[in-house]
DNA sequence: CACGTTTGTTAGTAAACCTTACGAACAAAC
DNA sequence: GTTTGTTCGTAAGGTTTACTAACAAACGTG
């Protein structure tokens, strides 16, 4: 192993080698939930023994990630498996550097004093990238836990194609150069379609189509990467605070689009573009003109620079300007719920996240929201839906991404 | 055993004993696809080897019921399994009874001839209910590849509570005296929200409310018995003739309902109620009185009762006539396109099924619907979405609950 | 008829987890 | 201070699973 390796890598070359594709999915996704394609159905694939142990390795992993330190008896009683099983798992995962011994328990117990084990929590960076925002791309360093070590951003200068992929290049570069600790990967959320191997179908916004995102920068920094839509990467980020497994994310910024989250995996969709609700027309009487064509779309309620413009046009001063500020956001709120409606009545859905600025969000429209919502649906089947505020804030797509990494690589969230 | 376990019961006592629940929904749940509850990240179980076996058994049974007689061989190269673990898997399910050997390969090809083997699809029959017709409760003996090989019904006569699962015992009674054949299990497709174990926990029009339906009839008839919402066990015959791993099913007859897989993967919802878009408001421009209180759900433009008395008043002579009743249908389209235009754009479904009476659907509505949900959604990423006629027609439910039964038995689809 | 091909089985091996058993280390009770 | 019971981690041995290697049987082909 080389210097470099040791220091950009985990130890071994593969974390979670998956011998069989479609095995791999089968044991390591209800736990992790990357988005690959869950292949169903048909042409389902073997299961070896091998298999089960790559899905208890990381079985252990998420218990130690989500429990916290704890003795190898305790995840054993957690897991279902032998305190036997579970050392010779243990040993493994110590032997990779991905477990350490952190000494023996304080308290006082009767018995042999337990050795706590944990995630090496400090073992590992990840590198985070939001491609999302208009103006810049957004990069930043971040730990196994989730919290945001170093930051980085480069401004777009409305760059598009391949100037855009070089600047995506460049920031990763930098935020490389910022840890000295082993990366274990690289995690992108990108607007616009990206298909499972990391190919960014389409992103108007950045003049892409076809950019293959993931190969080239694996290529280039020799680390695994993972792409997906700036949306669904949120809801990953979302989905760690919440306890549901359905989930709807919907992110709110320059354009409107959703994160979905059924029976705890991801969903990507036939055409890869779930979560694309942006240009869904609301209601049927009409609507301002959208830039696609079509009149009413649900961007042209609820896009922030839609919202600000119509705000700023309303006036700041006076009882007269707030509330009309006010019937603007609640406006754009109703329109949300009324496309929220159906899916919500669909899915049935638990729990709907926010995501965008606090200050347009997180009051009369979101008000208005749940008012529409609770008016257009059946209550007594959604009577435990629950519509947030996300609570990650400016990160979610930093955060998602990094938990998007440690999904794919170490089949943990 | 026996005399009546052979009759009534597999070979076997449980064809698949799933060791531990949460296991056999990893390994089972991605080729089968029952309604039971996919339990996702926090809790997710261990698997063991033996859950591997379990997985592999079903793929061989799997492969074998979709591809037909061929040799140990053939499925060996199908499954990516050796020779010898085939053989062994298979010498297993001959043992149980579900597959037999059909004698040597007729056709002349090089080396030793092949033994065929297949599913023995006469070995067991699969009782199958429809609960969801208004006025009277259907069954079906049906065979395992799904041909309806005996009927029966009773009229229901507006019974409700007791006097409906009194009902449905006699029915299943009855449906197991015209076999002597083994029964595989009962599958059920009831109105209403209906949990994982079985339990109806609301059909208002049956006056039911929590309901043990599985329990009751699992106790009654000594057989494994399956029970799920009307509209999610006709998806799942749908999903049969399709290839695509996302599917949604619109239900359209007393009321309207839908039946959603997603990811090869039955959707159930945080409240079991998924599917339940009847009560959803269409639109925004009101609409008729519902009995649910509100008013323009979509039950209101879409239900049979209302869309036939729609019809009657509009006239049967003339060619205005005609005319009124084309707008009718084109609207009632119209407003079902409304409410799946977000739900489409969201999870990016590549098929929409229709199912219910051909005459009201197949037609002006049909076209309505398809041109409103490409008028409100972004055509580029829904390029692919089909919307179709069931092929099922009035067999849907019965096929589907069979389908239910095979698939948790057996994991077979 | 020799040869190559294909099938299905036998025998042995490797991996994974289990059960059983044990030593070490501790608290609590006597 | 000793005994008792508990808990932890490990060792040894057994079972299950699927693999590789090898082979006999049965067939077409040249």
């Amino acid at each position: 192993m080389t210097a470099t390796d040791a220091q950009r890598g985990p130890v071994t070359t593969e974390p979670t080698p998956p011998t069989s594709p479609v095995a791999s999915e089968l044991l390591a996704a209800p736990v992790a939930g990357t988005f690959s394609r869950s292949r169903a159905l048909r042409p389902t694939g073997k299961v070896l023994p091998e298999h089960a142990r790559t899905h208890n390795r990381a079985l252990v992993l998420q218990t130690l990630y989500s429990a916290g330190p704890q003795s190898r008896a305790d995840v054993a009683r957690e897991t279902g498996l032998t305190r036997v099983t579970i050392s010779d798992l243990v040993a493994a995962l110590i032997a990779e550097g991905l477990v350490i011994e952190l000494g023996q328990r304080e308290d006082a117990r009767p018995g042999k004093p337990a050795t706590l084990i944990d995630v090496d929590r400090g073992a590992f960076h990840i590198i985070g990238v939001d491609l999302s925002e208009h103006e810049v791309f957004r990069g930043a360093v971040v730990g196994l836990d989730g919290q945001i070590i170093e930051r980085d951003e480069i401004a777009r200068d409305a760059a598009t194609g391949e100037a855009a992929v070089l600047l995506v290049d460049r920031l990763v570069e930098r935020l490389l150069a910022r840890t000295s600790t082993p990366v274990l990967g690289i995690g992108i959320g990108s607007p616009g379609v990206v298909d499972p191997l990391g190919v960014v179908r389409s992103a108007p916004n950045l003049g892409w189509s076809d950019v293959a995102l993931q190969e080239r920068l694996a290529e280039r920094f020799a680390l695994p990467v993972h792409v997906a839509n700036d949306a669904n990467v949120g809801v990953l980020a979302e989905h760690g605070s919440s306890h549901h497994d359905d989930l709807l994310l919907i992110k709110i910024g320059h354009g409107v689009g959703a994160g979905l989250i059924i029976g705890g995996r991801p969903v990507v969709g036939g055409g890869f573009a779930a979560g694309e609700i942006g240009h869904v027309v609301v209601g049927t009487d009409g609507g301002p003109r959208c830039a696609c064509g079509k009149a009413g779309c649900l961007e042209t309620w609820l896009a922030v620079p839609r919202l600000t413009a119509r705000l700023a046009a309303a006036g700041a001063q006076g009882e007269a300007a707030a509330s009309a500020r006010d019937d603007i956001l609640r406006e754009a709120g109703r329109r949300l719920g009324i496309v929220l409606a159906p899916v919500v009545g669909a899915l049935n859905l638990s729990e709907v996240v926010l995501s965008g600025p606090a200050e347009l969000l997180d009051g009369p429209l979101h008000e208005a929201t749940v008012d529409t919502l609770r008016k257009r649906t059946m209550a007594e089947f959604n009577r435990d839906l629950r519509l947030r505020m996300s609570e990650q804030a400016e990160d979610i797509v930093l955060r998602g991404a990094a938990v998007m990494v440690l999904s794919g690589q170490l089949g943990v969230s």
